[in-house]
RNA sequence: CGGGGCGUGGCGCAGCCUGGAAGCGCACCUGCCUUGGGAGCAGGGGGUCGGAGGUUCAAAUCCUCUCGCCCCGACCA
């Protein structure tokens, strides 16, 4: 491809409604353009980038066994009824009606239309396994778009879906999930880690994320460098390192602690670790019973652990006034001691001696509080989120922390479609049972965003090799070395995508232009060629810059891919 | 949906408080010049100031409504 006839509109500024690098820098490029919040162009390079990451998809899945099809964009009401889903997945499905007033939604997932694909035209287990996916456009209404296409309406998704006939066929066919993702992910030159993950909107029990390591992460990951344990912290259980001293309880005593609200504020008061304040929080459930969450002042709550113990039924927060009604005191003031409504008590709490709660009247804590004496909650569970220096599940050894960006997300799901829709195979024992299914997705925009996200400097874009729109850039700095410039652009283009910079644009416009979209070799016609006939190398990762006679280019480059892990 | 902010040429912004001829930088076009890190000079084109209504002799500026976008929160592959 010659510059001057591609279409690369780069900005010298930063575009105002861009927060995070990814952003700016897929705009920078010239790779994307917004058309309305969350909905995006992707302009030629962009395309380039986002083809080129759907192939390596496509490979990897193929080389799996699965089949690729085409679902349409639009979906038809019924079927959303026919698993509960029209109800239950709220404003995100954007509905509509066609012009028979018929009830239709734009696809956020597909789980439904495959299963009515597989249900009217596979009848028996000899057709089985099978997994079909597809690279397709979703549109998901999310209450709020942000990053670009990082979390966008309209996305490029590839998701797929296996049918067993047994759970063990499911175990297998999740495995193999697993693994083609791990190849994916390598592929695609990133850093990635898979982590044990909550299930959400989707459903089913077993699911892994696969997480892009990126310090402007979303998901925080808790991991073990010990035994390779890693999991999301929404689902991390939290396992105490430090060890109370015991010390004998003292007395409860009142104090008064005026205008102090949160933990950080008593402790600073009080003159008390923050670690000692211990803060209580109401919850409403179910829109009937109101329950208190009580946690050391420095751990945080984490509202996925509180799904699972109140088992599907809905929850929120009290609000103000709704505390004072229930306990007679704002929040800030409140504590277990003497409530009338349930307690329950962080496993933190356990074994914790002397500290501070709240004495449920305002401007007033208790001092020297204790698990059993002061209050003895309903229940005590692991209701907080994982932090530093809490310890490993798997092998108690100190838990790691770090960010990542969700690329692809896989769940065992069961019969939880198969059974509503009827979706049923005729087994070798001659019974119906319904289809055991899994699905498998890849955010494949979002890996394009991820990718800068983790590959990047102050001059723009570093594409790993493997998804690079274009991985060579050939630069001319006098017009007489044009006839060399071709000559090399022509010789590997054969083998590379490759870009001749043919503008006509002073020399210091086009380095600028290749650093920010991200080129991984640069090769450069200029003082060297004149001298020596030599070009110049640069590796835009490092900057290194070597220097070669234009027959000694290709070897160069196919040695470098090679070696560029 | 709650809170905050912003809509002025393609991009980034000033002007608004205190009403009085629509500006600046970049980009774009022409010419000269320059050519290893977003050059310089000269000339030029391009804007219903998001939209509607109102106040006023006069509105980008003040008032009301409305639309769009961004950020924080709740939510989520």
């Amino acid at each position: 491809m010659r510059w001057s006839k591609f279409f690369i509109p780069t900005l010298r500024e930063d575009p105002s409604e861009a927060e995070i690098i990814s952003h700016k820098l897929l705009l920078r490029a010239g790779m994307i353009r917004k058309l309305a919040s969350g909905i995006y162009n992707f302009l030629p390079l962009g395309f380039k980038a986002l083809k080129k990451i759907e192939n390596i998809v496509r490979e990897e899945m193929n080389k799996a066994g699965a089949l690729e099809i085409l679902m349409p964009f639009v979906q038809p009401a019924e079927l959303w009824k026919e698993t509960g889903r029209w109800d239950v997945y709220g404003k995100e499905l954007l509905r509509f009606k066609d012009r028979k007033e018929h009830d239709f939604c734009l696809g956020p997932t597909h789980e439904e239309v495959v299963t009515e694909i597989v249900r009217k035209d596979v009848k028996s287990y000899k057709e089985l396994p099978l997994i079909l996916y597809q690279i397709a456009v979703k549109f998901r209404d999310e209450m709020r778009p942000r990053f670009g296409i990082m979390r966008a309406r309209e996305f490029i998704m590839k998701d797929a879906y296996s049918f067993d006939a047994d759970w063990e066929g499911l175990d297998k066919s999740y495995q193999l999930m697993y693994e083609t993702y791990e190849r994916i992910f390598t592929n695609c030159g990133l850093k990635f880690k898979a982590v044990e993950a909550h299930t959400g909107t989707i459903g089913g029990d077993v699911s892994h994320e696969f997480m892009v390591l990126a310090e402007t992460g979303e998901d925080v990951i808790a991991f073990c460098e010990k035994c390779g344990y890693a999991s999301n912290i929404e689902l991390t259980p939290a396992i105490l390192g430090e060890k109370y001293p015991s010390e004998p309880e003292k007395p409860l005593e009142k104090v008064y602690t005026p205008g102090v609200r949160t933990a950080q504020e008593v402790a600073d008061f009080l003159g008390f670790p923050v670690s000692k304040i211990t803060k209580t929080l109401i919850y409403i459930i179910d829109e009937t019973e109101a329950v208190a969450l009580c946690l050391r002042g420095d751990h945080e709550l984490n509202e996925v652990k509180l799904e699972k113990l109140f088992s599907g039924k809905t929850f929120r927060m009290a609000t103000e006034e709704e505390v004072k009604k229930i306990v007679g005191a704002s929040p800030g003031f409140i504590g277990p001691k003497d409530l009338k409504i349930k307690v329950i008590a962080d496993k933190a709490l356990e074994g914790y001696s002397n500290f501070v709660i709240g004495a449920n009247e305002d401007e007033y804590h208790y001092l020297n509080a204790n698990l059993g004496s002061t209050f003895k909650p309903d229940l005590i569970a692991d209701i907080r989120k994982a932090k530093e220096g809490d310890l490993c599940p798997k092998c108690r050894e100190p838990l790691s922390f770090t960010r990542g960006i969700e690329v692809g997300h896989i769940f065992k799901l069961g019969t939880k479609y198969s059974e509503p829709m009827k979706a049923m195979f005729l087994d070798k024992d001659g019974k119906m049972k319904p289809f055991i299914m899994g699905c498998y997705g890849i955010g494949v925009s979002r890996v394009l965003a991820a990718t800068i996200e983790q590959n990047h400097d102050e001059n723009g874009i570093i594409f790993p090799w493997q998804i690079a729109p274009f991985q060579i850039v050939i630069v001319y700095l006098k017009e007489t070395f044009k006839e060399e410039a071709e000559k090399i652009y022509k010789n590997l283009s054969q083998k590379w995508d490759v870009i001749l910079d043919d503008r006509e644009e002073r020399p210091g416009v086009k380095f600028k232009d290749m650093d920010l979209i991200g080129i991984p070799l640069h090769i450069i016609l200029g003082k060297r060629f004149e001298e020596n006939r030599e070009v110049e190398v640069k590796i835009r990762k490092t900057g290194e810059r070597k220097y070669f006679k234009p027959e000694n280019l290709e070897n160069f480059v196919r040695n470098f891919e090679n070696e560029k892990d």
